[in-house]
DNA sequence: TTGTTACTGCAACTTAGTTGTAATAAATTT
DNA sequence: AAATTTATTACAACTAAGTTGCAGTAACAA
């Protein structure tokens, strides 16, 4: 189920993820890509863009989905096991390019583990001097 | 916000609740309740349980959202920093009774902290052998 | 340049959850 | 115990995110 052809489409999307880090939630690139694609193609090529290793997607606390580019996935494996920051001032959500160790738990075998932070980013923190 | 008055559905709706760690989902909640409650009721109750500190709230990858019992939370304040887990299999969600500490970012103030394992449980390992 | 078929747009649908409102039932007062 | 107050509930209608079926379009191979 992943992507044959190179369309249009196809390049107008991945254009949205010029930061590598950055993620965008699908509701918001469905609403920026509006006059250009229909909704169904977007939600499509970003389900066959993570098939693909190319984007992984997670979601916030609002049960919003966000994407984000991949850095060393393939299609066999998504290898993006760093944790995601949101930001409770901004909303900005990010990749955070640290690894988080999967913990043992008795009796269980965990194979996935996902881990959302929230708090201020960066921007937010000088902001508020606090 | 809260609750103010103890009425039948608040003591239906917590009657579901009687394992302290396995969690249910909210769907799962106005399916079996459809007959008693109205569903409207069900998410409001809910919500409002949660802002009393009685249950907390989580999202599964699916973006299914998931309700368990707290344990030491209060009107002010969830403590539940437990991670959360999801057979992979039989699909069952419950809490793990594990710190896990909040990782240290640079250049933000990380106040809250999520986790979700996947793979398989108990049972589930017990019955495929592997 | 033609044929094949992956891809796209459109409309209609599904599912989870929310909102407004009138009626009901806890809890308090008399 | 009855009356009163108002939190709570059911119902219907709505919203938002995402999906499905299908006919038309456009990559791309021959």
């Amino acid at each position: 189920m992943g992507i044959i052809r190179k369309t249009q489409s196809i390049t107008i999307l991945l254009n949205e993820f010029a930061d590598d880090t950055v993620a965008i939630a699908a509701t918001e690139l469905a609403k920026r890509l509006k006059t250009q694609l229909n909704k169904t193609t977007i939600y499509r090529l970003l389900s066959k863009l993570e098939d693909d290793g190319i984007v992984h997607s997670f979601l916030d606390r609002n049960g919003t989905k966000w994407y984000a580019k991949c850095t060393g996935c393939t299609t066999a494996k998504h290898a993006d096991i760093h944790p995601h920051f949101q930001c409770t001032d901004c909303g900005k959500v990010d990749c955070l390019s640290i690894e988080i160790p999967i913990p043992n738990i008795p009796n269980r075998k965990v194979t996935i583990s996902q881990m959302l932070l929230q708090g201020k980013c960066e921007h937010c923190l000088a902001q508020s001097s606090d």
